[in-house]
DNA sequence: CAGTGGTCTAGACCACTGG
DNA sequence: CAGTGGTCTAGACCACTGC
Protein backbone atom coordinates (compact mmCIF):
# COMPACT_ATOMS: atom_id res chain seq x y z
CA UNK A 1 0.00 0.00 0.00
CA UNK A 2 1.31 3.27 -0.56
CA UNK A 3 2.57 4.90 2.47
CA UNK A 4 2.87 8.48 1.39
CA UNK A 5 2.91 11.12 -1.08
CA UNK A 6 5.04 13.95 0.69
CA UNK A 7 7.06 15.74 -1.40
CA UNK A 8 10.91 16.03 -1.43
CA UNK A 9 11.20 12.37 -0.12
CA UNK A 10 12.07 9.45 -2.86
CA UNK A 11 10.44 6.92 -0.56
CA UNK A 12 8.17 6.68 2.18
CA UNK A 13 11.11 7.11 4.76
CA UNK A 14 12.31 10.80 5.98
CA UNK A 15 15.59 12.02 6.62
CA UNK A 16 17.27 9.02 3.56
CA UNK A 17 20.60 9.72 1.49
CA UNK A 18 18.04 12.14 -0.87
CA UNK A 19 19.34 9.80 -4.04
CA UNK A 20 17.16 9.33 -6.87
CA UNK A 21 16.16 12.01 -9.03
CA UNK A 22 14.06 14.10 -6.76
CA UNK A 23 15.49 17.43 -5.71
CA UNK A 24 15.94 18.31 -1.88
CA UNK A 25 17.79 19.01 0.42
CA UNK A 26 21.35 18.48 0.56
CA UNK A 27 22.28 19.12 4.12
CA UNK A 28 22.55 15.58 5.01
CA UNK A 29 21.72 15.32 8.68
CA UNK A 30 23.30 12.32 10.11
CA UNK A 31 23.25 9.93 7.29
CA UNK A 32 21.54 7.04 7.35
CA UNK A 33 21.21 4.30 4.74
CA UNK A 34 18.04 3.52 3.49
CA UNK A 35 18.00 -0.11 4.16
CA UNK A 36 18.80 0.60 7.34
CA UNK A 37 16.39 2.49 7.88
CA UNK A 38 13.86 -0.35 6.12
CA UNK A 39 15.73 -3.00 9.17
CA UNK A 40 14.37 -0.87 11.85
CA UNK A 41 11.00 -0.51 10.31
CA UNK A 42 11.20 -4.20 9.72
CA UNK A 43 12.44 -4.85 13.46
CA UNK A 44 9.82 -2.78 14.71
CA UNK A 45 7.51 -5.27 13.42
CA UNK A 46 8.99 -8.20 14.72
CA UNK A 47 9.42 -6.63 18.16
CA UNK A 48 6.07 -5.59 18.21
CA UNK A 49 4.66 -9.28 17.80
CA UNK A 50 2.92 -8.21 14.19
CA UNK A 51 4.41 -10.97 13.16
CA UNK A 52 4.83 -14.33 15.25
CA UNK A 53 7.84 -16.65 15.51
CA UNK A 54 7.77 -19.31 13.00
CA UNK A 55 5.49 -17.73 10.52
CA UNK A 56 6.39 -15.91 7.57
CA UNK A 57 7.09 -12.10 7.08
CA UNK A 58 5.57 -10.40 4.18
CA UNK A 59 7.40 -11.04 0.92
CA UNK A 60 10.02 -8.81 -0.10
CA UNK A 61 8.41 -7.58 -3.17
CA UNK A 62 5.19 -6.49 -0.63
CA UNK A 63 7.49 -5.10 1.98
CA UNK A 64 9.29 -3.20 -1.10
CA UNK A 65 5.85 -1.73 -2.08
CA UNK A 66 5.30 -1.17 1.65
CA UNK A 67 7.65 0.91 1.86
CA UNK A 68 8.23 2.47 -1.68
CA UNK A 69 11.69 1.01 -1.88
CA UNK A 70 13.34 -1.45 -4.63
CA UNK A 71 13.30 -5.15 -3.58
CA UNK A 72 17.25 -4.67 -3.31
CA UNK A 73 16.99 -2.27 -0.79
CA UNK A 74 14.61 -4.25 1.20
CA UNK A 75 16.68 -7.86 0.44
CA UNK A 76 19.57 -6.05 2.08
CA UNK A 77 17.57 -5.30 4.88
CA UNK A 78 16.48 -8.82 5.54
CA UNK A 79 20.17 -9.71 4.56
CA UNK A 80 21.46 -8.35 8.10
CA UNK A 81 18.30 -9.44 9.73
CA UNK A 82 19.10 -12.92 8.76
CA UNK A 83 23.15 -12.59 9.26
CA UNK A 84 21.57 -12.09 13.14
CA UNK A 85 19.00 -15.11 13.34
CA UNK A 86 16.48 -12.82 13.45
CA UNK A 87 15.22 -14.54 10.76
CA UNK A 88 15.58 -17.17 8.83
CA UNK A 89 14.92 -17.07 4.44
CA UNK A 90 13.90 -20.16 2.53
CA UNK A 91 13.90 -20.35 -0.96
CA UNK A 92 10.58 -20.69 -2.60
CA UNK A 93 8.79 -20.76 0.80
CA UNK A 94 9.76 -17.10 2.30
CA UNK A 95 11.38 -15.14 5.37
CA UNK A 96 10.35 -16.26 8.46
CA UNK A 97 10.14 -15.24 11.45
CA UNK A 98 13.39 -17.30 13.52
CA UNK A 99 12.33 -19.55 16.71
CA UNK A 100 13.79 -21.09 19.60
CA UNK A 101 10.95 -24.30 18.93
CA UNK A 102 12.36 -25.63 16.17
CA UNK A 103 14.85 -28.78 16.59
CA UNK A 104 17.33 -27.21 14.63
CA UNK A 105 17.41 -24.26 16.85
CA UNK A 106 16.37 -25.56 19.96
CA UNK A 107 19.45 -25.53 21.86
CA UNK A 108 21.11 -22.36 20.34
CA UNK A 109 23.07 -21.01 22.72
CA UNK A 110 23.79 -24.27 24.83
CA UNK A 111 27.82 -24.66 23.82
CA UNK A 112 28.42 -27.51 25.96
CA UNK A 113 28.84 -30.93 23.98
CA UNK A 114 30.00 -34.65 24.82
CA UNK A 115 33.74 -35.22 24.38
CA UNK A 116 33.61 -38.10 22.40
CA UNK A 117 30.70 -37.90 19.23
CA UNK A 118 31.61 -34.98 17.29
CA UNK A 119 27.81 -34.87 16.53
CA UNK A 120 26.00 -32.03 17.51
CA UNK A 121 24.15 -32.67 21.17
CA UNK A 122 20.32 -33.54 21.39
CA UNK A 123 19.83 -31.77 24.13
CA UNK A 124 19.37 -32.63 27.44
CA UNK A 125 18.09 -36.49 28.54
CA UNK A 126 16.51 -34.92 31.56
CA UNK A 127 15.76 -31.60 33.15
CA UNK A 128 14.59 -30.97 36.73
CA UNK A 129 13.52 -28.45 38.22
CA UNK A 130 14.72 -27.71 41.77
CA UNK A 131 12.57 -24.56 42.81
CA UNK A 132 11.28 -21.97 40.97
CA UNK A 133 9.96 -18.94 43.00
CA UNK A 134 9.21 -15.54 43.42
CA UNK A 135 11.60 -13.22 45.33
CA UNK A 136 13.43 -9.33 45.22
CA UNK A 137 16.71 -8.37 43.21
CA UNK A 138 19.49 -8.26 44.52
CA UNK A 139 22.34 -5.61 43.66
CA UNK A 140 24.06 -7.76 41.06
CA UNK A 141 20.88 -9.37 39.89
CA UNK A 142 19.32 -6.03 39.52
CA UNK A 143 22.12 -4.42 37.79
CA UNK A 144 22.57 -7.30 35.25
CA UNK A 145 18.39 -7.68 34.34
CA UNK A 146 18.31 -2.90 34.02
CA UNK A 147 15.85 -3.50 37.17
CA UNK A 148 16.19 -1.47 40.28
CA UNK A 149 17.37 -3.48 43.41
CA UNK A 150 14.67 -4.82 45.41
CA UNK A 151 12.34 -5.34 42.25
CA UNK A 152 10.46 -8.63 41.88
CA UNK A 153 12.14 -11.45 39.97
CA UNK A 154 11.95 -14.84 39.26
CA UNK A 155 14.37 -17.33 40.07
CA UNK A 156 14.57 -20.69 39.08
CA UNK A 157 16.96 -23.32 39.64
CA UNK A 158 16.95 -26.95 37.58
CA UNK A 159 19.49 -29.49 36.93
CA UNK A 160 20.05 -31.12 33.42
CA UNK A 161 21.07 -34.24 33.23
CA UNK A 162 23.18 -36.18 30.41
CA UNK A 163 22.24 -39.68 29.86
CA UNK A 164 21.19 -40.31 33.38
CA UNK A 165 24.56 -38.22 34.89
CA UNK A 166 23.65 -34.98 36.27
CA UNK A 167 25.76 -32.20 34.29
CA UNK A 168 24.85 -28.56 34.43
CA UNK A 169 23.00 -26.78 37.83
CA UNK A 170 21.72 -23.50 36.61
CA UNK A 171 20.18 -20.59 38.67
CA UNK A 172 18.35 -17.92 36.59
CA UNK A 173 16.85 -14.56 37.54
CA UNK A 174 14.13 -13.41 35.16
CA UNK A 175 12.28 -9.88 35.68
CA UNK A 176 9.17 -10.33 37.30
CA UNK A 177 7.13 -8.10 34.85
CA UNK A 178 6.97 -9.98 31.73
CA UNK A 179 6.84 -13.07 33.27
CA UNK A 180 4.32 -13.37 35.06
CA UNK A 181 2.59 -16.71 35.56
CA UNK A 182 5.72 -18.65 35.71
CA UNK A 183 5.59 -21.65 37.86
CA UNK A 184 7.73 -25.02 38.35
CA UNK A 185 4.09 -26.57 37.00
CA UNK A 186 4.31 -24.57 33.56
CA UNK A 187 8.17 -25.15 33.40
CA UNK A 188 7.55 -29.19 33.99
CA UNK A 189 4.98 -29.79 31.76
CA UNK A 190 6.67 -27.77 28.81
CA UNK A 191 8.11 -30.31 26.76
CA UNK A 192 11.17 -28.12 25.13
CA UNK A 193 13.57 -25.61 25.48
CA UNK A 194 13.12 -23.27 28.23
CA UNK A 195 13.54 -19.94 25.64
CA UNK A 196 10.83 -21.86 23.30
CA UNK A 197 8.37 -21.62 26.28
CA UNK A 198 9.13 -17.85 26.59
CA UNK A 199 8.52 -17.37 23.15
CA UNK A 200 5.00 -19.00 23.21
CA UNK A 201 4.19 -18.45 26.59
CA UNK A 202 5.30 -15.28 27.14
CA UNK A 203 5.85 -13.50 24.01
CA UNK A 204 9.79 -13.08 24.80
CA UNK A 205 12.46 -14.15 22.19
CA UNK A 206 15.77 -14.16 23.28
CA UNK A 207 18.03 -12.88 20.49
CA UNK A 208 21.12 -12.73 21.55
CA UNK A 209 23.57 -13.32 24.81
CA UNK A 210 26.41 -12.73 26.54
CA UNK A 211 28.66 -15.42 28.28
CA UNK A 212 31.53 -14.71 31.13
CA UNK A 213 33.09 -17.84 32.06
CA UNK A 214 35.49 -18.66 34.85
CA UNK A 215 36.87 -22.22 36.51
CA UNK A 216 35.41 -22.27 40.15
CA UNK A 217 34.89 -24.91 42.77
CA UNK A 218 31.57 -25.83 43.85
CA UNK A 219 30.28 -25.71 47.20
CA UNK A 220 29.11 -28.41 49.78
CA UNK A 221 25.02 -27.92 47.96
CA UNK A 222 26.40 -27.89 44.83
CA UNK A 223 28.62 -30.84 45.39
CA UNK A 224 25.11 -32.52 46.14
CA UNK A 225 23.42 -31.17 43.27
CA UNK A 226 25.82 -32.51 40.89
CA UNK A 227 26.46 -35.44 42.81
CA UNK A 228 30.07 -34.59 42.62
CA UNK A 229 32.95 -34.46 44.55
CA UNK A 230 34.74 -31.73 46.23
CA UNK A 231 37.91 -31.58 43.87
CA UNK A 232 36.02 -31.38 40.66
CA UNK A 233 36.13 -28.37 39.19
CA UNK A 234 33.20 -26.67 36.94
CA UNK A 235 32.77 -24.34 34.68
CA UNK A 236 31.14 -21.57 35.69
CA UNK A 237 28.99 -19.51 32.80
CA UNK A 238 26.59 -16.58 33.85
CA UNK A 239 24.69 -15.60 31.19
CA UNK A 240 22.80 -12.57 30.17
CA UNK A 241 20.23 -13.19 27.44
CA UNK A 242 18.42 -10.33 25.55
CA UNK A 243 15.39 -9.77 23.92
CA UNK A 244 15.01 -6.79 21.19
CA UNK A 245 16.70 -3.75 21.64
CA UNK A 246 19.33 -4.91 23.70
CA UNK A 247 17.20 -5.70 26.32
CA UNK A 248 17.86 -7.74 29.12
CA UNK A 249 15.51 -10.31 30.00
CA UNK A 250 17.57 -13.23 31.45
CA UNK A 251 20.30 -13.57 33.86
CA UNK A 252 21.60 -17.17 33.97
CA UNK A 253 24.14 -18.63 36.32
CA UNK A 254 25.32 -22.13 35.01
CA UNK A 255 27.86 -24.70 36.52
CA UNK A 256 29.07 -27.16 33.97
CA UNK A 257 30.54 -30.31 34.64
CA UNK A 258 33.08 -30.85 32.00
CA UNK A 259 34.42 -34.23 32.56
CA UNK A 260 32.92 -35.96 29.61
CA UNK A 261 31.74 -32.69 28.17
CA UNK A 262 33.34 -29.35 27.14
CA UNK A 263 32.28 -25.97 26.11
CA UNK A 264 32.88 -25.29 22.48
CA UNK A 265 33.63 -22.17 20.98
CA UNK A 266 34.09 -20.89 17.31
CA UNK A 267 36.71 -18.05 16.73
CA UNK A 268 36.16 -15.78 13.14
CA UNK B 1 28.72 -3.67 -20.72
CA UNK B 2 28.34 -7.29 -23.26
CA UNK B 3 30.11 -10.03 -20.69
CA UNK B 4 31.48 -11.90 -23.35
CA UNK B 5 31.43 -13.31 -27.18
CA UNK B 6 31.94 -16.85 -26.29
CA UNK B 7 29.41 -19.64 -26.69
CA UNK B 8 27.70 -21.17 -24.02
CA UNK B 9 29.59 -19.04 -21.26
CA UNK B 10 28.08 -15.49 -20.12
CA UNK B 11 31.93 -15.23 -18.30
CA UNK B 12 35.33 -15.73 -18.36
CA UNK B 13 34.61 -18.47 -15.89
CA UNK B 14 33.29 -22.10 -16.86
CA UNK B 15 30.27 -23.65 -15.18
CA UNK B 16 27.76 -20.94 -14.28
CA UNK B 17 23.64 -21.21 -13.94
CA UNK B 18 24.01 -19.55 -17.32
CA UNK B 19 22.29 -16.65 -17.14
CA UNK B 20 21.94 -14.01 -19.51
CA UNK B 21 21.44 -14.33 -22.93
CA UNK B 22 23.24 -16.55 -24.17
CA UNK B 23 21.79 -20.02 -25.07
CA UNK B 24 23.01 -22.68 -23.55
CA UNK B 25 23.00 -26.42 -22.26
CA UNK B 26 20.44 -26.16 -19.27
CA UNK B 27 21.69 -29.31 -17.20
CA UNK B 28 23.17 -27.57 -14.74
CA UNK B 29 25.81 -29.45 -13.19
CA UNK B 30 26.10 -28.81 -9.23
CA UNK B 31 25.16 -25.49 -9.87
CA UNK B 32 27.16 -22.79 -7.85
CA UNK B 33 26.58 -19.18 -8.11
CA UNK B 34 29.00 -16.90 -9.95
CA UNK B 35 29.70 -14.91 -7.14
CA UNK B 36 30.73 -17.92 -5.30
CA UNK B 37 33.19 -18.78 -7.96
CA UNK B 38 34.52 -15.37 -7.63
CA UNK B 39 35.06 -15.59 -4.19
CA UNK B 40 36.74 -19.00 -4.80
CA UNK B 41 39.43 -17.12 -7.06
CA UNK B 42 39.67 -14.66 -4.77
CA UNK B 43 40.58 -16.38 -2.15
CA UNK B 44 43.18 -18.41 -4.38
CA UNK B 45 44.94 -15.30 -4.73
CA UNK B 46 45.23 -14.45 -1.14
CA UNK B 47 46.50 -17.98 -0.22
CA UNK B 48 48.64 -18.06 -2.46
CA UNK B 49 50.38 -14.54 -1.56
CA UNK B 50 49.45 -13.22 -4.12
CA UNK B 51 48.61 -9.96 -2.24
CA UNK B 52 50.18 -9.68 1.40
CA UNK B 53 48.81 -8.93 4.56
CA UNK B 54 47.83 -5.34 4.79
CA UNK B 55 48.27 -4.15 1.24
CA UNK B 56 45.13 -3.78 -0.89
CA UNK B 57 43.53 -5.90 -3.28
CA UNK B 58 42.69 -4.88 -6.52
CA UNK B 59 39.59 -2.43 -6.78
CA UNK B 60 35.99 -3.87 -7.62
CA UNK B 61 36.29 -2.25 -11.15
CA UNK B 62 39.41 -4.16 -12.08
CA UNK B 63 38.82 -7.45 -10.32
CA UNK B 64 35.23 -7.06 -12.68
CA UNK B 65 36.94 -6.73 -15.15
CA UNK B 66 39.21 -9.39 -15.03
CA UNK B 67 37.00 -11.66 -14.36
CA UNK B 68 34.59 -10.59 -16.90
CA UNK B 69 31.61 -10.20 -14.45
CA UNK B 70 29.50 -7.27 -12.80
CA UNK B 71 30.64 -4.91 -9.96
CA UNK B 72 27.87 -6.21 -8.19
CA UNK B 73 29.13 -9.78 -8.39
CA UNK B 74 32.39 -9.04 -7.40
CA UNK B 75 31.32 -6.88 -4.74
CA UNK B 76 28.86 -10.21 -3.13
CA UNK B 77 32.06 -11.80 -3.26
CA UNK B 78 34.14 -9.40 -1.02
CA UNK B 79 31.39 -9.23 1.43
CA UNK B 80 31.65 -12.92 2.46
CA UNK B 81 35.34 -12.21 2.59
CA UNK B 82 34.91 -9.12 4.89
CA UNK B 83 32.23 -11.28 6.90
CA UNK B 84 34.76 -14.19 7.67
CA UNK B 85 37.32 -11.40 8.32
CA UNK B 86 39.47 -12.42 5.33
CA UNK B 87 39.58 -8.94 4.17
CA UNK B 88 38.73 -5.12 5.39
CA UNK B 89 36.66 -2.95 3.32
CA UNK B 90 37.91 0.56 3.93
CA UNK B 91 35.34 3.39 2.15
CA UNK B 92 37.48 5.69 0.13
CA UNK B 93 40.37 3.80 0.30
CA UNK B 94 40.18 -0.11 -0.98
CA UNK B 95 39.82 -3.19 0.35
CA UNK B 96 42.80 -4.71 2.30
CA UNK B 97 43.99 -8.60 3.42
CA UNK B 98 43.33 -8.82 6.90
CA UNK B 99 46.24 -9.08 9.32
CA UNK B 100 46.92 -9.84 12.94
CA UNK B 101 49.84 -7.10 12.58
CA UNK B 102 47.34 -4.19 13.61
CA UNK B 103 46.55 -2.97 17.09
CA UNK B 104 42.87 -3.18 16.52
CA UNK B 105 43.02 -7.26 15.03
CA UNK B 106 46.24 -7.92 17.25
CA UNK B 107 44.53 -10.11 20.28
CA UNK B 108 41.65 -11.16 17.99
CA UNK B 109 41.24 -14.93 19.26
CA UNK B 110 42.02 -14.10 23.00
CA UNK B 111 38.84 -13.89 24.81
CA UNK B 112 40.31 -13.64 28.28
CA UNK B 113 39.49 -10.05 29.83
CA UNK B 114 40.00 -8.54 32.97
CA UNK B 115 37.25 -8.45 35.29
CA UNK B 116 36.38 -4.94 36.39
CA UNK B 117 37.26 -2.69 33.73
CA UNK B 118 34.48 -3.25 30.85
CA UNK B 119 37.16 -1.78 28.12
CA UNK B 120 38.92 -3.82 26.10
CA UNK B 121 42.19 -5.88 26.69
CA UNK B 122 45.45 -4.36 25.24
CA UNK B 123 47.01 -7.57 25.21
CA UNK B 124 49.41 -9.25 28.05
CA UNK B 125 51.89 -6.73 29.56
CA UNK B 126 54.73 -9.47 29.87
CA UNK B 127 55.44 -12.82 27.22
CA UNK B 128 57.56 -14.87 28.71
CA UNK B 129 58.98 -17.70 26.32
CA UNK B 130 59.94 -20.44 29.23
CA UNK B 131 60.63 -22.99 25.99
CA UNK B 132 60.71 -23.67 22.23
CA UNK B 133 62.17 -27.35 21.08
CA UNK B 134 61.81 -29.16 18.28
CA UNK B 135 60.11 -32.39 18.54
CA UNK B 136 57.75 -35.23 17.38
CA UNK B 137 54.46 -35.19 17.45
CA UNK B 138 52.21 -37.25 19.42
CA UNK B 139 48.91 -39.10 18.70
CA UNK B 140 47.08 -36.43 20.10
CA UNK B 141 49.12 -33.36 18.51
CA UNK B 142 49.26 -35.45 14.97
CA UNK B 143 45.61 -35.56 14.95
CA UNK B 144 44.72 -31.97 15.83
CA UNK B 145 47.64 -30.86 13.41
CA UNK B 146 46.55 -33.08 10.46
CA UNK B 147 49.92 -35.01 10.38
CA UNK B 148 51.39 -38.23 11.01
CA UNK B 149 52.90 -39.25 14.91
CA UNK B 150 55.96 -38.76 14.68
CA UNK B 151 56.41 -36.05 12.15
CA UNK B 152 58.27 -32.83 13.33
CA UNK B 153 56.83 -30.46 15.56
CA UNK B 154 57.56 -26.82 17.14
CA UNK B 155 56.82 -26.88 20.76
CA UNK B 156 56.72 -23.83 22.62
CA UNK B 157 55.57 -22.98 26.29
CA UNK B 158 55.11 -19.56 27.43
CA UNK B 159 53.61 -17.70 29.92
CA UNK B 160 51.53 -14.24 29.36
CA UNK B 161 51.45 -11.70 32.34
CA UNK B 162 48.57 -8.87 33.08
CA UNK B 163 49.95 -6.03 35.49
CA UNK B 164 52.56 -8.11 36.32
CA UNK B 165 51.07 -11.51 37.23
CA UNK B 166 51.11 -14.62 35.51
CA UNK B 167 47.83 -15.60 33.94
CA UNK B 168 47.87 -17.92 30.93
CA UNK B 169 50.10 -20.65 30.99
CA UNK B 170 50.54 -21.70 27.18
CA UNK B 171 51.66 -25.06 25.26
CA UNK B 172 51.24 -24.81 21.99
CA UNK B 173 52.64 -27.15 19.05
CA UNK B 174 53.53 -25.86 15.67
CA UNK B 175 54.12 -28.08 12.20
CA UNK B 176 57.69 -28.49 11.57
CA UNK B 177 57.41 -27.69 8.10
CA UNK B 178 56.21 -24.82 7.59
CA UNK B 179 57.46 -23.01 10.99
CA UNK B 180 61.43 -24.43 10.07
CA UNK B 181 63.91 -21.54 11.58
CA UNK B 182 61.57 -20.64 15.01
CA UNK B 183 63.39 -19.83 17.89
CA UNK B 184 62.69 -18.86 21.22
CA UNK B 185 65.18 -15.76 20.56
CA UNK B 186 63.16 -14.96 17.48
CA UNK B 187 59.94 -15.10 19.34
CA UNK B 188 61.45 -12.82 22.16
CA UNK B 189 62.92 -10.47 20.09
CA UNK B 190 59.72 -9.80 18.02
CA UNK B 191 57.56 -7.09 19.70
CA UNK B 192 53.81 -8.09 18.86
CA UNK B 193 51.30 -11.15 18.79
CA UNK B 194 52.76 -14.32 18.31
CA UNK B 195 49.88 -14.49 15.07
CA UNK B 196 51.41 -11.47 13.42
CA UNK B 197 55.30 -13.08 13.72
CA UNK B 198 53.43 -16.31 12.09
CA UNK B 199 52.11 -13.78 9.26
CA UNK B 200 55.20 -11.48 8.64
CA UNK B 201 57.75 -14.45 9.07
CA UNK B 202 56.48 -17.74 7.57
CA UNK B 203 53.76 -16.56 5.51
CA UNK B 204 51.46 -18.59 7.54
CA UNK B 205 48.15 -16.82 8.32
CA UNK B 206 45.69 -17.85 10.88
CA UNK B 207 42.06 -17.62 10.07
CA UNK B 208 39.59 -18.80 12.19
CA UNK B 209 39.83 -21.33 15.12
CA UNK B 210 37.90 -23.80 17.56
CA UNK B 211 38.81 -23.96 20.95
CA UNK B 212 37.14 -26.50 23.77
CA UNK B 213 37.14 -25.48 27.30
CA UNK B 214 37.07 -27.04 30.38
CA UNK B 215 37.29 -26.42 34.06
CA UNK B 216 40.67 -28.14 35.73
CA UNK B 217 42.97 -28.23 38.54
CA UNK B 218 46.55 -27.66 37.65
CA UNK B 219 49.26 -30.56 38.18
CA UNK B 220 52.59 -29.16 40.51
CA UNK B 221 54.53 -27.62 37.53
CA UNK B 222 51.69 -25.44 36.12
CA UNK B 223 51.16 -24.49 39.91
CA UNK B 224 55.20 -23.11 40.05
CA UNK B 225 55.05 -21.48 36.56
CA UNK B 226 51.42 -19.53 37.37
CA UNK B 227 52.10 -18.86 40.91
CA UNK B 228 48.99 -20.34 42.19
CA UNK B 229 47.72 -23.01 44.77
CA UNK B 230 46.69 -26.34 44.36
CA UNK B 231 43.10 -25.14 45.13
CA UNK B 232 42.29 -22.60 42.18
CA UNK B 233 40.90 -24.07 39.13
CA UNK B 234 42.00 -23.09 35.71
CA UNK B 235 39.97 -22.60 32.54
CA UNK B 236 41.43 -24.95 30.37
CA UNK B 237 41.40 -23.71 26.84
CA UNK B 238 42.54 -26.09 23.63
CA UNK B 239 42.43 -24.19 20.66
CA UNK B 240 42.98 -25.76 17.12
CA UNK B 241 44.03 -22.21 14.63
CA UNK B 242 43.30 -22.94 10.64
CA UNK B 243 44.71 -20.90 7.77
CA UNK B 244 43.43 -20.95 4.61
CA UNK B 245 41.27 -23.97 3.41
CA UNK B 246 40.97 -25.18 6.82
CA UNK B 247 44.05 -26.52 7.19
CA UNK B 248 45.00 -26.57 11.21
CA UNK B 249 48.22 -24.69 11.54
CA UNK B 250 48.99 -24.85 15.30
CA UNK B 251 47.88 -26.86 18.74
CA UNK B 252 47.45 -24.16 21.89
CA UNK B 253 46.68 -25.49 25.38
CA UNK B 254 45.88 -22.95 27.56
CA UNK B 255 45.60 -22.61 30.76
CA UNK B 256 43.83 -19.66 32.40
CA UNK B 257 43.71 -18.09 35.63
CA UNK B 258 40.26 -16.49 35.91
CA UNK B 259 40.26 -15.15 39.59
CA UNK B 260 40.62 -11.62 37.41
CA UNK B 261 39.74 -12.20 34.15
CA UNK B 262 37.12 -14.45 32.39
CA UNK B 263 36.63 -15.65 29.16
CA UNK B 264 34.01 -13.64 27.17
CA UNK B 265 32.06 -15.45 24.30
CA UNK B 266 29.14 -13.67 22.50
CA UNK B 267 26.27 -15.83 21.45
CA UNK B 268 23.67 -14.95 18.27
C1' DC C 1 39.90 16.30 -8.29
C1' DA C 2 39.88 11.23 -9.40
C1' DG C 3 39.41 6.85 -7.33
C1' DT C 4 37.54 3.87 -3.94
C1' DG C 5 33.86 1.51 -1.57
C1' DG C 6 28.66 2.17 -0.36
C1' DT C 7 23.83 2.73 -1.67
C1' DC C 8 19.89 2.46 -4.69
C1' DT C 9 17.26 1.28 -8.60
C1' DA C 10 14.93 -1.47 -12.35
C1' DG C 11 14.59 -5.33 -14.69
C1' DA C 12 15.80 -9.97 -16.12
C1' DC C 13 16.26 -14.65 -15.24
C1' DC C 14 17.24 -18.89 -12.18
C1' DA C 15 16.23 -22.28 -8.38
C1' DC C 16 13.07 -23.95 -5.33
C1' DT C 17 8.50 -24.84 -3.16
C1' DG C 18 3.86 -26.00 -3.11
C1' DG C 19 -0.72 -26.53 -4.92
C1' DC D 1 1.81 -23.21 -12.51
C1' DA D 2 2.41 -18.95 -9.66
C1' DG D 3 4.98 -17.19 -5.91
C1' DT D 4 9.08 -16.96 -3.21
C1' DG D 5 13.89 -16.08 -2.42
C1' DG D 6 18.56 -16.03 -5.07
C1' DT D 7 21.58 -14.31 -8.70
C1' DC D 8 23.20 -11.09 -12.11
C1' DT D 9 23.48 -6.95 -14.63
C1' DA D 10 23.94 -1.92 -15.88
C1' DG D 11 23.95 2.41 -14.54
C1' DA D 12 23.34 6.24 -11.41
C1' DC D 13 24.68 8.75 -7.53
C1' DC D 14 26.64 9.31 -2.61
C1' DA D 15 30.34 9.29 1.04
C1' DC D 16 34.95 9.14 1.96
C1' DT D 17 40.01 9.38 1.12
C1' DG D 18 44.06 11.37 -0.53
C1' DC D 19 46.62 14.00 -3.83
Amino acid sequence: MPANTLPSNDSALGATADQGMVPGPAVTPAFSPLYQQIKALILQSLQSGEWKPSTAIPSEQELAGRYRVSQGTVRKAIDELAAENLVVRRQGKGTFVATHAERHTQYRFLRLVPEGGEQAHEGPAERRIIDCKRTRATADVARALSLRAGDAVLQVRRVLSFAGTPTILEDLWLPGGPFKGLTAERLNSYNGAMYALFETEFGVRMVRAEEKIKAVLPDAEQRGLLQTGAQTPLLSVERTAFTYNDLPMELRRGLYLTDTHYYRNALN
